[in-house]
RNA sequence: GCCCUGGUGGUGGAAUCGGUAGACACGCAGGACUUAAAAUCCUGUGACCAUUGCGGUCGUGCGGGUUCAAGUCCCGCCCGGGGUACCA
């Protein structure tokens, strides 16, 4: 029978889920292998043809590992909370519930076209309340635990009051602000009056009996700066447009990743994960997980560890210190100036009266001026003097304090000492405001440009003239140690998670408020299950969306009315996957003890700030705490490529209906026109389909090439409805069947390259498909396969293929064993081989690509049960090599004729052999070879 | 600027350990079958020179180097893609 791909995969389909193929469980007596794909939002666009790139090489490699004998867990689900829906909810009013549904159906039915081997049965939604009531579940498990710096590890928040209740904070670091103990002393109670009892000076020590005198308040305010999720005011991305704070990576450029609308920093009162707590740990923890390196880079970068130290200055005729921090503490000799950042709290009370005016001035100019302002900025450094001076610690010399907004008040402290002479910035500052440098380096006067080597010896710095680097670094921090006046320090960029949104589509907390004071709502008693509200928007006086419920709990105490943002219930989905219908625990001990780690993980790069981050995060939390029994989720990832879309471009030429084939279009004055590419068939026009397509070209008139051809252009650009570029994948499974798209997408190239939509060689893959059925059954029905046996070509051929397979896809090279499948089928066709005894092989073989026909081919061949559970096949080495080897012969480097010799020879054999070739003289044009290099079964090279 | 990637025919790509560069496929050209089309099959296809057959020269972004041998290793550049930034 030709190949009847509609009726095979329709038949396959249905028979798999009626038989529950893919359904897993886990078996202790199998390996077990854990493979994930991204989850997707399931939006209202639908698939087009590069979102499945990454779900069928997995798919592949799902089906692969399955074969090999593995339990493979193989699951899928949706991300369904957010932006989107709740916008569309906000025109139409529909509830984005009901949006959403509606949209997963569809990506449901898109995604079984493809013929996946999910097990379906465990779905994960993160919209429904049986999966976010374990979203809140870890909520409250993340407020209730503090981080130990000295251990690096998380401990339940007990374990903390308990040790207030003995010793105070002596010799306990937990993780927090650096100021926490000054925000503190700013709050006040109900009668207006300091909340606590310390003075105001407090370095934040505090002893058991400190402790024991607390009351309820003040023991809640005090904890809350250590929990690992808090309430705080904190400065926050706030945009307008879209009603709601951003985190920071959700903001791109200083504008919103979604909508590109404009960000500003103002102060709300907000939950926040403290993710910089885990640094170090997330730090490290890259370095025992198989990533892409730029995803890893991506992560150190954003991480942002730096090493340097703390000085602090003293104000001279002030009370008082600046601290700052370098990573140069070496060149501390170099100060020329401070400068703080305009938001500096020092800012105020040290300007002097003469300054003031100016000051103030330039402080508000910074305030206004948003992110994306101050980044665009020209290189020219904007700054203000305050008229105040510190003292330099280490030369007791006066040094003048500057403002200027090229410092950052949110990184470090906010201060900097500058450096003419060894930084950039602080030398084009210098210049620009005519301060004087000091000459720090050998060799280098500064007339041009800073010297920012670690390594030119120092000069003009007293105990340190002399050295540099590692050297010069340490004498400094030491010297600055021995005067307490500074420190080592290490500072990381990464801030901490704000964790609320002010949307109504996402996980709302489960807490409320007595007394003004946030209280989680008991574990027992969730989920917290989204109110219905009247609209979806703000109330009047600004209140997010679920405000308008009224909501209350136990019909009393005021619900926090922020919900949790995009990133909560991706955090931790894969371990739900485990065990999707637990009521009891996230996922049972056992559950998770068994499926363990992600063994790979597929998906996108543009996640790296994002949910990979916030994952490591949650599963290090979750495993200190004892509920998940690993440490880092993804052991291996790699990341899919974008697949790009290829528009098709047509010619008008100027205030005509007149086009012009692409190939003369230079000829005439033109405007290119996007023609949708259904229209289009390698490049050519179908002239006829564009005129019906839109009203606007009836008319049109169209000027040919020689061959009488339209030729389009095209444009590599992202697909777009607009661009009329968007392939589905439903469109191409329609025309050439799931397998062939399968085969197709893994053909294109590696996986993790972006690389343009393009359907040119899609024919190409249909037609392998067809001749490898054709080995089994002649076009007109006829079945051929016999039970003869095999020949040795055949079995050569057999066994080589399987090999390479086999490698390649160990080494995730997908689209290598297309190509491979290909020449083992010509190889076939030309060796007319009908044998059971290899085809069979073959059907496993080409299984994992294309399952619906591997099915059908398997079933014909005589099998009751599935191909899917078929054991893989395996490479006899004897068939691996032929006897005789055909060594390429090469003089000088240069390949001149091939000889074919035992695959056995030993060199010294090979090399006589060859030397007597008749060949050889010829090539040596009489020359005596210099010497002859054999290297057994690859090459020969003769050097004359 | 810094960091990470990548650069191979007309096109997508292959070459896994330094060992015959261009597998496989698309496209193109020619041919067979056919009333015709589709489908199928055969031949050719990196460039240039030579062509009756042999053959020869060049060639993996550019310039050097190491090596018997370099797409692959080293040094210095150029270009594309991604990330990131007045980060002190």
């Amino acid at each position: 029978m030709s190949y009847t791909f509609q009726e095979i995969e329709k038949k396959w389909q249905a028979n798999w889920k009626a038989q529950g193929t893919y359904r897993v469980k886990e078996d202790s007596n199998k390996k077990k292998y854990y493979i994930l794909d991204m989850f997707p939002y399931p939006s209202g666009a639908g698939l087009h043809v590069g979102h499945p790139l990454g779900y069928i090489a997995s798919d592949i490699y799902a089906r692969y590992k399955k074969h090999q004998g593995f339990n493979v867990l193989h699951p899928m689900g949706y991300d369904s909370f957010g932006l989107p829906a709740e916008q569309y909810a906000i025109q139409t009013g529909q509830h984005p519930a009901i949006t959403t549904e509606k949209n997963i159906a569809r990506y449901r039915e898109q995604l079984d076209k493809i013929g996946f081997c999910y097990d379906w049965e465990r779905e994960v939604r993160t919209s429904s309340p049986e999966y976010y009531h374990w979203t809140q579940w870890i909520f409250t498990t993340i407020y209730n635990a503090w981080f130990n710096l000295e251990t690096q590890k998380t401990e339940h928040i007990d374990t903390l009051i308990q040790h207030f209740e003995t010793n105070g904070n002596y010799n306990v670091q937990p993780a927090c602000d650096e100021k926490w103990h000054q925000a503190l002393l700013e709050l006040k109670d109900n009668n207006n009056q300091p909340l606590y009892f310390f003075s105001a000076d407090w370095d934040g020590d505090f002893t058991a009996t400190d402790w024991q005198s607390m009351n309820e308040d003040q023991r809640y305010h005090l904890l809350m700066a250590f929990r690992l999720t808090y309430l705080a005011d904190s400065m926050v991305n706030w945009c307008p447009a879209l009603g709601t704070v951003l985190a920071n990576d959700e903001i791109k450029d200083g504008v919103s990743e979604r909508g590109g609308h404009p960000v500003v920093q103002k102060k709300m009162r907000q939950w926040s994960m403290r993710i910089s707590a885990f640094a170090e740990r997330l730090l490290l923890g890259l370095e025992q997980i198989d990533w892409p390196e730029n995803i890893k880079e991506i992560q150190r970068n954003w991480i942002g560890k730096s090493e340097g130290a703390t000085a602090f200055f003293d104000l001279d005729q002030h009370a008082g210190q600046i601290e700052i921090f370098t990573t140069r503490p070496d060149t501390i000799f170099g100060v020329s100036y401070l400068t703080l950042a305009p938001e500096h709290p020092l800012v105020s009370s040290i300007t002097t009266a003469e300054q003031r005016d100016a000051v103030e001035q330039y402080v508000q100019q910074a305030a206004l001026k948003n992110e994306r302002d101050r980044q665009v900025q020209s290189k020219e450094m904007t700054g203000v003097f305050t008229g105040a001076y510190a003292i330099h610690p280490l030369t007791n010399k006066q040094v003048p304090i500057y403002i200027g907004d090229y410092v950052l008040a949110g990184y470090g402290t906010g201060a900097v000492m500058a450096v003419p002479a060894g930084d950039q910035r602080d030398w084009d500052f210098a210049k620009h405001h005519n301060i004087p440098m000091v000459l720090i380096f050998e060799n280098h006067d500064a007339s041009e440009s800073a010297c920012t080597s670690k390594e030119v010896p120092l000069v003009n710095s007293d105990f340190l003239n002399g050295l540099c680097g590692k050297t010069a670094f340490n004498s400094a921090v030491e010297a600055l140690e021995k005067i307490e006046h500074g420190n080592k320090k290490i500072n990381y960029r990464l801030r901490d998670a704000v964790f609320s949104r002010q949307r109504y589509w996402g996980e709302p907390f489960p807490v409320y408020f007595k007394d003004g004071k946030a209280h989680m709502i008991d574990q027992q008693e969730l989920p917290v299950t989204l109110p219905d509200v009247d609209k979806y928007l703000p109330t009047d006086d600004g209140e997010p969306p679920l405000a308008r419920s009224q909501w209350k709990y136990k019909n009393e105490f005021v619900m926090e009315y922020n919900t949790m943002p995009g990133w909560a219930g991706s955090s931790w989905y894969f371990l739900r996957y485990m065990d999707p219908n637990n009521s009891k625990t996230i996922a049972s001990p056992e559950a998770m003890n068994y499926w363990g780690q992600v063994d790979l993980y597929m998906g996108g790069a543009e996640h790296a700030t994002g949910h990979l981050l916030y994952s490591r995060f949650w599963t290090m939390i979750l495993h200190d705490l004892g509920h998940v029994p690993f440490g880092e989720p993804f052991q291996k990832m790699i990341n899919q490529g974008m697949i790009l879309g290829r528009s098709s471009l047509v010619y008008r030429i100027k205030d005509t209906n007149t086009f012009v084939s692409a190939d003369l279009r230079k000829e005439y004055q033109t405007q290119r026109l996007y023609a949708d590419i259904s229209m289009v068939d390698n490049d050519q026009l179908d002239t006829d389909a564009f005129k019906n397509w839109l009203p606007e070209y009836k008319d049109a008139e169209f000027i040919l090439n020689e061959k009488g051809q339209y030729l389009c252009g095209f444009e590599v650009e992202k697909m777009s409805k607009s661009k009329f570029n968007v392939q589905t994948p439903d469109e191409l499974i329609e025309k050439f069947g799931a397998d062939t798209l399968r085969c197709y997408e893994m053909f294109l190239g590696p996986v993790e390259q972006s690389k343009p939509w393009d359907t040119k060689g899609i024919n190409g893959v249909h037609n392998f498909l067809r001749r490898l059925n054709r080995l089994f059954q002649t076009d007109e029905g006829q079945w051929m396969v016999t039970q003869e046996a095999a020949d040795k070509k055949s079995l050569q051929t057999l066994h080589r293929t399987i090999k390479k397979v086999t490698d390649d896809l160990n080494r995730h090279s997908w689209n290598t064993v297309v190509s491979t499948l290909m020449i083992a089928v010509n190889e076939w066709t030309e060796q007319k081989c009908h044998q059971q005894e290899v085809l069979e092989s073959l059907v496993i073989l080409l299984s994992p690509y294309a399952p619906h026909l591997a099915e059908e081919l398997w079933n014909k061949l005589g099998h009751n049960d599935s191909v899917t559970i078929a054991q893989w096949p395996e490479a006899i080495a004897s068939y691996l090599e032929d006897d005789v080897f055909s060594y390429p012969v090469s003089f000088n480097g240069k390949t001149r004729f091939n000889i074919d010799l035992d695959a056995n020879m030993d060199a010294k054999s090979v090399e006589v052999a060859v030397m007597s070739h008749e060949k050889t003289a010829h090539y040596l044009e009489g020359k005596a070879p210099k010497k002859v290099i054999v290297v057994p079964k690859r090459i020969i090279n003769i050097v004359c």
